[in-house]
This record gives C-alpha cells, structure tokens and sequence, in this order.
DNA sequence: CGATCGCTTGATTCCGATCAACAGGAGTGG
DNA sequence: CCACTCCTGTTGATCGGAATCAAGCGATCG
C-alpha cells in the first residue's frame, strides 16, 4: 500500500528551470533523432520526490524526457495494490501515448528535471517528418519489448529470479563507479518486481550472504558474480 | 512445462489458400485503413494446430493479420516456463516489429487463417502514407496498452481476479450466441495468466459452483454473474 | 475397443505474503 | 547538542494461496 498519493499534478504551473543539472551518464547524447528534437523544443521542469507528473486518464497533453533523477510509472488497482510498469531513468522518454489520455501514473521518484514538450508538436513534427514518426514508432515498440520480458518475469520467474533480472537491468542502466546506484526505495523495487518488501529484503541479503552481490549501502550493490547471475535471469 | 515444440516454420513453403474460411466475427470489417491495405496486398496462408508461425529472434520478414482461428505469442524460459503474451483473434495484427527480428514466437492455437504481408511491403506504405505509419504506431501502442494491463494482472491479482479479468476479456471478444467459445486449452489460459492448469481449473470450477458462471463444456463458458466478475477485475 | 489427451479433483507441500519487532538514519525542535 | 519522531530497511515467526504430486474421468481417435 503506497501511502503517498496527495501531490500537486499542475504542468503549467511548475517553475521553469534554466539550467537543467547534468545527468550523470552518457545519456545527454543523442540516442535517437527526435530525442534530440524533444531537447531542442522543450522546457525543463524539476520535479520533487514523489511529485506526481500526470495521473492515469488524464488527457496527455506533453511527451516527457527524463534528464536526471528517475520516474516511476504505474497503475494501480482499487485497493491501493500498484504494479510499476517502468523505471524511466536519464535518456529515457515516457508519456507519449497514441490514444488521447496516459494510460498510467507517473511519479518522480527522487528529484528530478525533465523536458516536457508538448504532445502536439511533436505529432506535428511526426506528420511532416516521416523519420520522426519512425522512431516515435521505435520508441513505442522499445517500451512493448520491455513490458514483455517484464511479463515473463511476473508471469513464470521465482523471487530470486526476479531480483537477479532487476540486478542485471539496473546493472546496465544505472552504473556508477564500479556500483548500481538505486535511486529508488525497495517498495518501487516490490512493486516493479510483483513481491513484497521483504521479500525484496531477503533475497537480497541471501546473495549478499552467498557473496553474489555486496551492499555498502542499501541504494548501493555491487555485482560480485554476474554468470551466477546471468544463470538465474534464464 | 508445454510439450509441443517441434513444428515446421517455413512461411515461404506454405500453400496458398484460395478462399479463407469466413471468420466467425465481424472482424471482417476493417478497423482501420491500414488493416484493410493487409487485407488487399496480402496471401492468405493456412496453419494448422499447433504449427509455429515464427520463432523468437528469427528475422521479421512478415506481419500477420488473423482471418480465422487464434494464434499465441509467447516467450519461454531455458527450462521451458512459457508466458503467453496475447491471444491473436480474427481481426487481430502481429509480428508487426520495429526491430529486425521477432521479439516472441507465434504459433497457431486452433487451425487458423492469416493474410501474410511482407514486412517491407507494410514499411514501404507507411513511409509513403502518413495515416498507415500512424495506425501502425497506433496498433503498437494499443499492444503496449495490453501488456500493460497484463503486468497488473501477473503482478498483483489473485488467482480468482485473474480468472475474472480473462472471463471479461473473453467475453468481448470472443462471445458466440451468448457464451463464450474458447479457441485454446487450459495450459494456454494458465500460461497467459501466469497460473497452472490445476488452479485455472480450480477456479473455474469454484465459480460455477458459485453460480457466477455455467460450463456447458469445458471450451463454452456463459457468465451469469457479471457484475461479481468486474467487481473482482478491480 | 484400448489408448491418448485434456480436464477435473483431491492431498500435500512450499514459496512468498503477512504479521510483528527492531535497528539505523534523517530531519526536527527544544 | 541531544532527544524525539518518522521513515526505511532488515530480520524473525507464522500463515496461506497456489504449486506440486497424484489419481481418475470423459471424450476423441486410431
């Protein structure tokens, strides 16, 4: 049960910020054409921790590109149970939607500064560009191939293998100096992963104790035996 | 662990079949533009139960649209967990892929009929037309939409919420005078919602004895209680 | 008609959830 | 500065829902 859930939603009203802090990764290079024109377009906004960026159904007005701290996007069902559906971390695009309203709820996890441009544009730009288009199409199709392997995990993996999948995700994703630095608490981890908090707890204390990973921290780890790993993600 | 895995692939070997079987919907009509391009531009090709229409990371030569039949598309685990990622009913698009090969294998549910498209053939459209490359980002995203709600599902649904939730699913797309008529077996049902074939069974069985449901046969099934099922799809 | 396959049902087990306690920081205010 | 609370994470004990193991049943098919 997440129990925060009382955050001001306001786009428009959001302070605009000049000087967006570096992400700490390579991510500030262009992956992809229109990524790029996502940053020439748009405006920074910061957001706080746990700060929601737009609610499930409300209409999607802007496409966002994370630039540093991390989002969280999720549903949830009547009685406060929530499935994360995405960690978008630094490079990273989210809420561009076909249909007319987001389909989930995105929240930043830690603070963070995203470019928000406005979803018309970028279609427009999309109509009069057919590589933009493309890769709008890309992106969408890259977000279908994670949710699927994500389905895998939810549908057939055992907690151990689950927590080794998310290791060796976060291992690629949020690296720094030799170490995944987590930026999100072990409930978006649960909740990303389909178990509970504990069970998050103890398996990773398990491959600690097993020497498979290290934890200096507990928004530390270090990978101590990736085949090990490797082997548990099938 | 699904026992069925050693079937011819060749696409290019298939026969042709002159007049597909009319798909029992109304999914004849198109649905959107580029559907109908499909429909003019491609062969109609017969699978037979169980047959693979393509296999994981093999090359995405085609896209597929369902004229008859079901079609699943699934991964699997090295020691052969399968999810089953959607069923492909009368109507439905698939293999369609932004990358060079397929994401998933498809195989045929029941004996089935697919009108077969070069993949370079569909690109070349939507490059030219800029209505097809959106109905093409639109059938991506509606994919992503689904497996969305699929992650909830695995993620946070009991075993009755999930049985529910198909029921409900089902019920849209696949009712025939009334009830349901199911194109695929218990394994596929439990694969899909990440249980095992006893605890679907179970279930099932629990709700008609509930009365929420009636079981004629084991592939017809007509919900009486349809407001119980919602309340459980949460 | 026997054999196989798909489905159901029962008995038991086990993994992860739940309930519960506690520890270590971070932030707050005196 | 310390006492306080709040918050997050860890660990232990117990429980329970679904998996597993095991028959048995009915339909289809050679």
């Amino acid at each position: 049960m997440p129990s925060e859930r009382t955050m001001q939603t306001s786009v428009a009203a959001k302070p605009i910020v000049a000087s967006a802090p570096r992400p700490p990764r390579a991510a500030v290079t262009g992956r992809s054409a229109w990524a790029d024109a996502l940053r020439m377009m748009g405006a920074t906004i910061a957001y706080s921790r746990n700060e929601e960026v737009y609610g499930e159904d409300e209409p999607a007005e802007f496409v966002y590109l994370v630039t540093s701290g991390a989002i969280r996007t999720y549903k949830l069902l009547s009685d406060g149970r929530r499935q994360i559906a995405a960690f978008r971390l630094p490079g990273d695009i989210f809420g561009l939607e076909a249909g007319e309203t987001h389909a989930f709820t995105a929240e930043a996890i830690a603070d963070s500064s995203v470019i928000v441009v406005r979803r018309s544009a970028v279609l427009a730009h999309a109509a009069r560009d057919g590589a933009v288009a493309r890769d709008m199409w890309a992106e969408t199709a890259r977000d279908l191939g994670r949710a699927q392997d994500l389905l895998l995990l939810l549908g057939r993996k055992s907690a151990q293998e689950r927590v080794a999948t998310f290791l060796l995700e976060m291992a690629d994703r949020a690296t720094y100096g030799g170490a995944i630095e987590l930026p999100m608490s072990r409930q978006d981890i649960a909740d990303y992963l389909g178990l509970t908090i504990e069970t998050v707890s103890r398996t990773l204390s398990q491959m600690e104790h097993a020497a498979t990973i290290a934890l200096p921290s507990c928004r530390r780890i270090e990978l101590r035996n990736r085949p090990l790993l490797s082997r548990l993600n099938s």
